[in-house]
DNA sequence: GCCAACGTTGGC
DNA sequence: GCCAACGTTGGC
């Protein structure tokens, strides 16, 4: 049996990208992300797969839910020379970073605050807690529904 | 392959 | 703005 993960969160500082941002964009490829483990997470992902959205900075929230509409692919930012996200390593046939292409799905009308999510019991486990900087990160399916149904 | 130095993220 | 956490780089 694979991997059965499909909830994921992923973080944006709002003022590079925000909930409102995709809500207007409806789709975009996750582009800029440069961490390994982020990354590998990111190549996990499959079309269907949910995701949390969450700012970081001064909102420290999940505002609202994705959906993966494409597996990841070769991030074409890292090509870009002089680009922020250039990496010199990468060639089109050995790219280094992926992104995969998400969908708007629903922002929230109450924002789950990252001090719920860290004082609720029912969400014990859950890596952003823990791992305050990974910037893509698995869900359980548990933790998912309950942030959804009973905290958003 | 270790680890010191360095850089970045992100909560506070 | 500070700084803890931690990922990355590069010398050895």
């Amino acid at each position: 049996m694979t991997n059965i993960i499909n909830c994921w969160l992923l973080k944006s500082e709002p003022q590079g990208y925000s909930i409102d941002d995709l809500k207007r964009d409806k789709k975009t490829f996750w582009t800029g992300v440069r961490n390994f483990q982020a990354r590998n997470f990111m190549q996990q992902m499959k079309k269907g797969d949910t995701c949390l959205f969450y700012h970081s900075g001064k909102e420290t929230s999940v505002v609202g839910v994705a959906k993966v509409t494409a597996a990841a692919q070769p991030d074409p930012t890292q090509f870009v020379k002089g680009g922020h996200y250039f990496e010199p390593r990468a060639t089109k046939e050995k790219p280094v970073w992926f992104c995969p292409e998400i969908q708007f799905v629903k922002k929230f009308n109450d924002p789950v605050n990252l001090g719920v999510i860290k004082a609720d019991r029912a969400l014990e486990g859950m890596v952003l807690r823990a791992k305050s900087r990974l910037s893509v990160q698995p869900v359980s399916e548990k933790h998912f529904n309950y942030i959804l149904k009973e905290l958003a």
